[in-house]
RNA sequence: GGGCGAUUAGCUCAGUGGCUAGAGCGCUUCCUUCACACGGAAGAGGCCGCAGGUUCAAGUCCUGCAUCGCCCA
């Protein structure tokens, strides 16, 4: 075996030995399945860094149910990222000075498929490279035959019960993709900005009234203006008309109760078609719509002179000629929210416009509505978050939902199924399974046409754990693994998505299950965190700090990514990533490979010599101790695991692998291999095989690799893979209470004694005599040989009294069930020693002071509970015999 | 404006009421001993943001405040 793990050497194999194997699909067994719907990355470009955790994440759920022995399903897939892609081939037109209007639908839709057939491939190879166990044979898109049926039929399915229509509502536009976005593709941003307070004259009279406006350019559109009805400084002009000045319409003023009498002059200008405050007020006291801004981001025909004109210089042009006509009467400097495109950064313009939307407050059936049931089953428990606090994000957003506008005026995505008659004014929505209709529902004439835009991209990922496991049909994979079992991804798709997938998933199971529990479409919801980069900045492409994981998996490999990345955060935190961090996961491989190789050679060297595993009574302290300990982290591990603590349970492990095994067993077996005892080499690889078995969900690539070497000469011939072996099984048998006291003990005092050299500067190749003064004379003693080996001592003595170690020239270090005495003679510095004991009796004094305190007290005593006072009360006789014992340590002293 | 999170060793972070608060990296001293220098041994380093409260017991629960970040309006 190679002196140090070559990740590279053994990654690929490994993957395809697995996947050759046919490990990644679903078990036949019965039982409970367990269920991943992978979030489908976008298939513009690479899996980032965040793939890399969300990947990290739910192949070690799969792993370890697989091993748990249940079906495992993890199905991946692909989203065709409607406005994404479509924009990413429009600016491969425009390089070429073309525009999509030029080529057309058809040809334009030929190119993006040509794209999507070349991009696709890379992410699962890049999924693999992770290590990610998911079943390829049943990878989905988006765009595939099967999720374009469910569109179809849920489009339908909705329509025919009047939840999706389609209207002239104010909607967010984006004049830079050209489309409309729902509410959440808005991102507010605070910008500094001005507030012009500007002067309309009253229609009668000479009197005006003042507003205060953000955006001058939009008065054109004005058709009202509004106040607080109690407003003292205006009350009388409720009712009364100002006029609009430049365009010279006539504006009615109004009382609403929604007007902030605090901000600006009290008056607001109300321009319904441009913003969507405004367009309530306009609804409430029916104002006219004016819509003055065309969907290119340039002033219309309603803005009379200033037609043509882009929307921010009409601003100044504005204000330059109200400040001329003396109707500016002031501009302060002024800090607002303006909402931006979330993919391209374009001021999104609020515009009236003709789209469908999905009405997600409607009720329907026996009264119930889409949001309502996705509400309710949060609220009932049904769908769990973890960790638990992102469930009141999702209540507050569900309660707030306003109806979902599903249109886009892009090419790329699932058109929208309707078609409107060139005879009538009659819609036609076919039912599925039929692909055009041939005749108007209205007058039966074929002179049809379909409406001409898609569906936003996540009105398909919506449907992602029904569509891609056969729904509309109620296929075997339907009926087997749904509900699906945990939706893990990022908190920030919580609305997008995860909302959306809930609502969904529960319309579309209605006809087909019959109770709420089972149309579900996951019982929960893991979010992790953003990854970030060192100096906790969002990596993005524009900013240059992207952390590409491959390059991490080339240089330190795939399982120290993933170790670094589970580890680096607590669940649904955000955390930092840089190289350095992952060289941890990549040493903690190497001392894994380098333990096993040890006992791998040593196994070998063995051959057919190595005794079977001892019954207990008949091992040593330290194999039972072992043991001991190993059956202590295999609960933990579990327990963690159940809890979605995958942090917590790979450090554990990591802990007791480096610690207890390679630090302290290993080199325990040493000793006694050396003397040609045989008896600790099944101990060393029962061990190691039952740690790699735990730790293969999280670092999959090493163990499997190690376990494959291991099994190789142990002759273990059962099973084929580590993949799907056993998850060890807690047996509280394998407690030893008695050798964790003892080798504990023991190692206390082998601490002691290297400090003693360490500080007393004792040449380290050097053995030198020691006392461990201990009542239990003969249980020491079993420790005895490897004490001397580890803190290289010779000889050892152990004495029960005091009184029969020396006293004169020796280091001592008082442990609560020992006392261990170094002679020096020669190299002790009294006074240095003297110094040290003192301190160590104020600190010692201090806790018991300490604890005394907590003993003496009455509450305490009868309130806690007994073991808690036990303990306390343990700890206190321990540290007074410490006490004493640095006390006469200290009067020994010359 | 509302909500959420963070604040713990020099840095990055764990810590799901009860050991004298931990890890990785970094730092100091020592060790090229036959698994491993991607290593081993020994150390130094903490008003757990601040102020109150609950509790026998608070880094952990509650309230307020401060700073930073995120989400929503």
């Amino acid at each position: 075996m190679p002196k140090a793990y070559d990740p590279a050497s053994v990654e690929a194999s490994i993957y395809n030995m697995w996947e050759d194997g046919g490990y990644f699909s679903p078990s036949e067994g019965s039982g409970d399945p367990f269920t991943i719907i992978m979030p489908p990355p976008n298939l513009t470009g690479e899996l980032h860094v965040g793939h890399a955790l969300m990947d990290t994440v739910e192949d070690i759920l799969i792993r370890w149910h697989r091993m748990r022995g249940e079906p495992t399903l993890w199905l991946p897939g692909i989203d065709h990222a409607a406005i994404a892609v479509h924009t990413l081939v429009e600016r491969q037109l425009g390089e070429e000075g073309l525009t999509r209007f030029d080529i057309g639908r058809e040809k334009f839709l030929e190119r993006v498929w040509d794209f999507v057939n070349t991009s696709r491939r890379r992410i699962f190879d890049q999924h693999k490279r992770l290590g990610a166990s998911a079943d390829w044979t049943r990878e989905r898109f988006t765009m595939d035959e099967g999720p374009r049926e469910a569109v179809r039929t849920v489009f339908y399915k909705l329509y025919q019960q009047g939840l999706i229509y389609r209207g002239e509502r104010l909607i967010n536009w984006c004049p830079g993709c050209q489309t409309a976005i729902s509410d959440l593709e808005v991102k507010h941003r605070d910008e500094q900005g001005s507030l012009w307070h500007i002067s309309y004259p009253l229609a009668k009279g000479d009197g005006s009234i003042t507003i205060a406006t953000t955006r001058p350019e939009t008065i054109v559109a004005d058709t009202g203006i509004a106040v607080h009805p109690d407003d003292e400084r205006y009350k009388a002009l409720v009712g009364k008309k100002a006029i609009l000045p430049i365009i010279g319409r006539e504006l009615p003023i109004v009382g609403d109760e929604a007007i902030d009498r605090e901000f600006g002059t009290g008056a607001l200008k109300v321009t319904p078609g441009h913003d969507q405050v405004d367009f309530e007020i306009g609804m409430r006291h029916k104002l006219a719509i004016v819509n003055s801004i065309e969907k290119d981001g340039t002033m219309g025909e309603e803005a009379g002179p200033y037609a043509g004109m882009d929307r921010f210089e009409c601003r100044e042009a504005i204000v330059r000629d109200l400040d001329e006509r003396g109707l500016l009467v002031k501009t302060e400097p002024h800090t607002h929210s303006i909402g931006h495109c979330e993919r391209c950064d374009t001021v999104v313009e609020p515009l009236i416009s003709l789209q469908w939307f999905v009405a997600v407050n409607k009720e329907y059936g026996d009264g119930k509505s889409i949001a309502g049931e996705a509400l309710r089953v949060v609220n009932d428990g049904l769908i769990e978050f973890a960790p638990r606090r992102f469930t009141r994000d999702y209540v507050n957003w569900m309660e707030n939902i306003r109806d979902w506008c599903i249109s886009r005026q892009l090419w790329w995505g699932h058109r929208i199924p309707v078609w409107y008659c060139d005879d009538c004014d009659e819609t036609t929505v076919p039912p599925p399974d039929v692909d055009e209709p041939q005749a108007c529902d209205g007058c039966g004439k074929s002179n049809l046409h379909q409406d001409e835009d898609t569906l936003d991209t996540w009105f398909s990922s919506a449907l992602w754990p029904c569509s891609t496991l056969g729904w509309p049909d109620d296929t075997e994979d339907l009926k087997r693994f749904y509900p699906t079992t945990v939706m893990e991804t990022g908190y920030e798709i919580i609305f997008f998505w995860v909302a959306r997938m809930i609502m969904m998933g529960l319309f579309c199971m209605e006809d087909l299950r019959g109770t709420v529990e089972e149309r579900i479409p996951f019982k929960y919801v893991y979010l992790h965190g953003m990854v970030r980069d060192d100096k906790g900045a969002k990596m993005s492409k524009t900013k240059g700090n992207v952390v590409d994981p491959i390059d991490l998996i080339e240089k330190y490999g795939t399982d120290a990514l993933r170790y670094s990345m589970i580890t680096g955060g607590g669940t649904g935190q955000d955390q930092r990533l840089w190289e350095e961090k992952v060289e941890a996961g990549r040493n903690f491989a190497n001392k894994l490979w380098n333990a096993s190789r040890f006992v791998i050679m040593q196994l070998d060297d063995a051959g057919d010599s190595v005794p079977a595993l001892a019954s207990r009574d008949e091992m040593p302290a330290e194999d039972r101790w072992v043991l001991s300990k190993l059956d202590r982290l295999v609960e933990e591990v579990d327990r963690q695991l159940q809890d979605f603590q995958l942090n917590e349970a790979a450090r554990r492990i990591y802990d007791f692998l480096w610690g207890d095994y390679c630090d302290w067993y290993l080199e325990m077996a040493k000793i006694r291999l050396r003397d040609g005892d045989k008896t600790p080499l099944p101990v060393l690889s029962t061990v190691l095989e039952t740690g790699l078995r735990l730790l293969h969900p999280f670092m999959p690539f090493v163990t499997e690799e190690l376990w494959q070497r291991l099994r190789n000469v142990t002759g273990e011939e059962r099973l084929a893979a580590l993949i799907v072996a056993d998850f060890p099984n807690s047996d509280p048998q394998m407690r030893d209470e008695d050798a964790d006291r003892s080798v504990e003990g023991a190692i206390e005092i082998v601490r002691a004694i290297r400090n003693i050299r360490s500080e007393r500067k004792v040449e380290p190749a050097k053995f030198i005599e020691a006392f461990v003064v201990t009542p239990d004379e003969s249980g020491m003693a079993a420790s005895g040989s490897y004490i001397e080996a580890l803190a290289r001592v010779r000889p050892l003595r152990i004495v029960s009294n005091a009184s029969d170690a020396p006293r004169e020239g020796v280091a001592t270090a008082v442990l609560p069930h020992a006392v261990v005495v170094v002679p020096l003679a020669g190299m002790l510095d009294t006074g240095e020693e003297r110094e040290h004991l003192s301190k160590e009796i104020e600190e010692t004094e201090t806790y018991i002071k300490r604890l005394d305190g907590k003993l003496s007290n009455e509450q305490f005593l009868s309130k806690a509970p007994a073991d808690v006072v036990a303990a306390e009360q343990g700890r206190r006789d321990e540290a007074r015999s410490k006490l004493g014992g640095l006390q006469r340590a200290l009067a020994e002293l010359p």
